[in-house]
DNA sequence: TTGTACGCGTTATCAA
DNA sequence: TTGATAACGCGTACAA
């Protein structure tokens, strides 16, 4: 009985010198690598499982040349896109073997910078971004230092999973208008990082159909949304639609239509994107434009493990294409079409 | 000009060696501990700079006896609770200049141990649980491979940042019962996991009222609250108000009683627990019991915190209090109290 | 099939 | 204040 004692956990020496063999054997056979006979595999294995022998990932890390772990960053965690994304990118990563590492950064985007670093002082053989909101130079930078895919944005250079943002928005526009909406107001992300596809999918969209655009930036979240909103209803000319760069922030609208006494699909019609869960809610019934999200998860997984495996492939950008779900947030205009 | 050729990241030894110091100097300096002279450590940290050094953490835990780190489990991304959470968790851990180790579980519960076990392989010094649904013994026996904290859950001989669970479902089934409800169900979480705290709670209110108590037990799930909703509404006499054990579980309510034709309010109330972002929107407008869940977050980390610092100091449970948060969803039953 | 020996990038101890 | 030097726990050629 040599096991757990001092509250140190044994390591690999230990369970070497239990088992009576060398402990480059039980490195070997403790990771499944061929070099050992069964019989001592077996053997190993049992002594190991019987002294609760757990493996140091640290130092494991550290020894072996090629990481197997992923880093994963995520802009932050009050938006289930980002859920969505991590299923997506566990159900490839975890069983291929590897590990992942989470780093969470913030609506506010100052933590972007500390979360990445993170990663790399972690030594992830690859990481995978969804939702960094650095410019594409600061994105460069890291992808420079070690392997980078980024997912639902593109970056030039850099290998991402993405869904068509400008289809995305041309069909938020589109049944807006078929609707008969012709005041159709877009909450932008902030122009500082790269994801103006749906913007400019907007932007064509309406000057496609002779209408003016109307863009207020805002930052990723949803009280700053509900802000735009209630300046937008303060207009002289009000908008009737407003197509939201995704759902957080169109529940923040929807919150401002409600406090400025607004139906919502009545009054004024709205449009988010990323289907997420909360936009299924029937209470909340929100129209949105699905990115298939996990499928972007599970692209830039495998795009992240194609890249570590062989890191001088040329740059690949994988996309899918978005699809509109109409649910009660979009509604006829009131008056109907007014030229 | 040394730096970064081979896009290898350079090491204290290139750094120690560029600046014509030990490479012991180096990490005293880089650390800021004391031990340097102002002025060799103003160089060093130039030289570092200039050749774009970057910490490896992973040897900075191998080699340091006392980790820094903390492992959180979180039960899934799924729940804005563990967004709290971890936000409360962040708040307190970051600017203590230790770092995050995140391990995300899953709500069926297959994932946990595989989570809790890639915390320990990572050699975490404290691992802050937030809703493990592994049976009290499991949670002890990891507890004695690394101090542990749990949050949201008591589990014996734990160190614990809870919220009086008990106390909470009384509010809440103090409330339907003084708007006149009599037939109050509850949907309870798996008896497998130690969250029994809001189910005593209905019990007790409800037995102190001479009502009979209906309890479901539903996983973590909103499909599967759902699901045992449609079979709760199929009874003889269905319940006129529903107390869900939180807020996810709430919504699967309401998805079942509008895809009855019922009317949240009018023909059934609903009462959640946790008071996320999405029982606040006014399109759910869901009451619910704020377990003031980014205090829980904080009160976890720092009790990590004096754990990891002093690891025989006395077990503590650090108990808030909840508080009732009335929206539209809970409301006089349709036809008064019926006894 | 098995064992030896070196290296991974730090931290930490002990002399100087 | 500095600087060798020994851990830390494991991966991995290479030799036996």
């Amino acid at each position: 009985m040599s096991a757990s004692k001092g509250g140190k956990s044994p390591t690999m020496d230990d369970v070497a010198r239990e088992a009576g063999v060398s402990r480059a054997l039980v490195s070997i056979a403790l990771r499944g690598a061929n070099g050992v006979s069964d019989s001592s595999r077996a053997h190993i294995l049992k002594v190991a499982k019987r002294m609760g022998y757990r493996p140091n990932a640290v130092a494991a890390r550290l020894a072996s040349k090629t990481s197997l772990t992923v880093g994963v960053f995520l802009l932050d965690l009050y938006n289930y896109v980002f859920a969505d994304i991590y299923e997506g990118i566990r159900s490839v990563i975890s069983n291929s073997g590897r590990h992942i590492v989470l780093a969470i950064g913030s609506a506010d985007a100052t933590r972007d910078v500390e979360a990445m670093e993170s990663l790399l002082e972690s030594r992830v053989g690859v990481v995978i971004a969804a939702g960094l909101q650095l410019p594409d130079r600061e994105v460069q930078r890291f992808a420079r230092a070690t392997p980078l895919v980024s997912t639902t944005r593109a970056v030039p250079g850099i290998d991402s999973a993405l869904c068509d943002d400008q289809a995305g928005a041309q069909l938020a526009v589109s049944h807006l208008h078929a609707l008969g909406h012709r005041r159709i107001a877009h909450l932008a992300s902030p122009q500082r990082d790269g994801y103006q596809g749906r913007r400019r999918g907007y932007q064509a969209a309406m000057a496609d159909r002779g209408l003016a655009p109307l863009v207020v930036e805002v930052e990723y979240t949803q009280a700053a949304a509900a802000e735009a909103t209630t300046r937008l209803l303060a207009l002289a000319e009000p908008p009737s639609a407003i197509f939201a760069n995704n759902d957080v922030a169109a529940l923040g609208v929807m919150d401002a239509l409600d406090a400025g006494g607004l139906v919502v699909g009545e009054d004024v019609s709205v449009v988010g994107y990323d289907n997420t869960p909360v936009a299924q809610l029937p209470a909340v019934s929100l129209t949105s434009v699905d990115q298939h999200t996990a499928l972007l998860g599970r692209n830039a997984a495998e795009l992240a493990l194609r890249r570590a495996a062989r890191p001088d492939e040329a740059i690949e950008h994988r996309t899918s294409q978005p699809e509109l779900v109409v649910r009660r947030s979009s509604r006829p205009p009131r008056f109907g079409p007014r030229t």
